[in-house]
DNA sequence: CCTGTGACGTCCC
DNA sequence: TGGGACGCCACAG
């Protein structure tokens, strides 16, 4: 369709990947890598990219994807990793003493 | 137009 | 088992 190819199926890839992260449940988080794939196949700092171009306010659960690791990414500017944490336990994540998400049973989708 | 950077991931040692 | 280095794609200047 475009023949520009600026953007990937006529919706920019940003909105792709805001919609997987909407489709995060609540109680629930996603990976980086996965919400890549789903989004398209697009690396995952992409979505990392778009989740710090996200503006708030946005409707978008940004603070349910967090990386592989299962821990929160470091963001360079602004705090927020607190926050986010924070965040995820209120909606009933539990956290390890090293501070991480056990994706085994947080993970989404299921493993 | 080209370069740098970034809320990451996977491979290699 | 852990740590280090490279690769990935998109956006901004």
């Amino acid at each position: 369709m475009n023949s520009h190819g600026s953007d990937r199926c006529g919706n920019s890839l940003y909105a792709r990947i805001y919609a997987q992260v909407r489709r995060i449940p609540r109680g629930r988080v996603s990976t980086y890598g996965r919400i890549a794939r789903l989004a398209g196949g697009c690396g995952a700092r992409q979505v990392g990219y778009a989740m710090a171009a996200l503006p708030m306010g946005s409707g978008v659960p940004w603070q349910r994807v967090i990386n592989y690791k299962g821990e929160i990414s470091p963001r360079k500017h602004g705090d927020g990793a607190g926050s986010q944490r924070r965040c995820l336990e209120v909606e009933g994540i539990c956290f390890t003493p090293q501070g991480r998400v056990d994706l085994k049973r947080y993970g989404w989708p299921a493993y």
